[in-house]
DNA sequence: ACACTCAACGTACGCTGTACACAACCGAGG
DNA sequence: CCTCGGTTGTGTACAGCGTACGTTGAGTGT
């Protein structure tokens, strides 16, 4: 097709074309997409030009033999998150030491890649590696004797722990860094921002009084990313499935 | 989607905008958003141009002297959806059933707003409504001689489970949906598309077995959408709650 | 020497959010 | 009555996104 917009400048002009320089694939755009993703802070920060400068690609075009889509690039990305999960091939008799390990050891990878939850839930649960954490997660409560369904039950939750405390600790991330971008304001002025009037609201006391402290300083929680948080909230979850067993 | 070049005041500081509109006004607006992605099935059917049209609005610019930024809007729709939570005055002694009322709550809104759990941790928790929520937590907490750090370290607890399991109900009603779109397909087909060769890999017999039931119409679990699965894991948390006051 | 294949590229398009200038309307002052 | 400044809605335009499609040129087999 004849380039009609474009009025053909003399070839004398034109740069010399570039020698290839790379040959791409797939484990290389996905590590090349994930460490986009780490650096810049979660997925909005993410997208196929990215990929292909870091890759030295000129195109993003390039990309698409390899992985289709971009929704096949975060799938790759998602399943590779997973593969670094510490699965066991078996369960080891304590039911809930492997549980709490499998739960750990995904928040962990949640900490180191915390574009992980919010993508996770944008796609189907496919992936090797998904498949492979459900398969532990199944043979550990096969072995207390509980069916399919209820280990599914029970396994829901600590997914949703696991992700929604990870989307809570990203949030609280990109809170402070935006905070980061103007800190000239008022301190006080940054609360009303993130609380509202109800910062300093004489109807809401025990709001103002959280919002006063985390203006000096003082204890206020645990950081929503810790570890002891996520302890926290996967030792009474396992209390209350220990219960119902 | 931000705008780069402002520092973006948050929507809460910025003036109210004159009540003489004749037409449009930020309920008008945030009405019609949040009717678009009630109906669309998620936030990636809200879009400016969409509220715009569905108001009469010829163009989306309109939008913008009440709302400021998309981000601004979805700021609006989440204190909206938050204004519908029946959060009670003061605790009434119960802390167990106040804490499990307003987590009872909450879910019931995520169901009527799928698209709210995904949004709610793309922002800051900010506006009036979600004060309002967190000051009745607090105050259960504070009966039980608790200080804010304890209350706010199990309320995130709270606030995990719900909006990571509406998460997941949102994700299997998408899977279901796109289903449909191609229901022609054989299901074992479909199910491999799910979960990758695993489905009916011999190394994994028990996601084999779990897909085939799933097959089968047979029982694999509640549905993650249902009451029953979210008062699961409500009360397996307030379990480990109570066992740590 | 040739044709064939295929990895990489460049161009272009539709959809998004939104900046900016303009138009249509308003109540108030001559 | 007619202007007038301010508010409210509109039209145009652009940058950034994912990506469809046709082109280019290096490698390979014959």
């Amino acid at each position: 097709m004849a380039r009609e917009n474009t009025p053909a400048p003399p070839i004398w002009l034109l740069p010399a074309p570039p020698t290839r320089t790379r040959t791409l694939g797939r484990t290389e755009i996905v590590t090349a997409a994930m460490a986009i993703a780490d650096e810049g802070g979660g997925a909005q920060a993410l997208n196929m030009r990215a990929v292909a400068t870091r890759l030295g690609s000129s195109t993003p075009m390039s990309l698409y033999r390899y992985v289709h889509s971009k929704d096949g690039l975060v799938d790759l990305m998602l399943d590779a998150a997973q593969s670094e999960l510490d699965v066991p091939g078996s369960p080891s008799g304590d039911w809930r030491a492997d549980l709490r390990g499998v739960a750990l050891s995904m928040w962990r990878m949640t900490s180191r890649h915390p574009w992980f939850a919010g993508l996770v839930h944008s796609r189907p649960p496919a992936g090797p590696n998904a498949v492979r954490k459900l398969e532990f997660v199944l043979s550990v409560f096969e072995e207390l004797g509980k069916d399919v369904a209820t280990a599914m039950n029970f396994g829901r939750l600590l997914d949703s722990h696991v992700y929604g405390l990870a989307m809570q600790a990203a949030e609280e991330r990109k809170m402070w860094q935006a905070n980061d971008f103007h800190v000239e304001q008022d301190p006080r002025e940054l609360m009303r921002s993130w609380f509202g009037d109800g910062a300093a609201d004489p109807e809401r006391p025990r709001v103002a009084a959280l919002t006063a402290a985390m203006l000096a300083g003082k204890d206020t929680g645990l950081p929503p990313g810790s570890d002891a948080q996520f302890e926290l909230g996967i030792d009474c979850l396992l209390d209350g499935i220990a219960a119902r067993l």
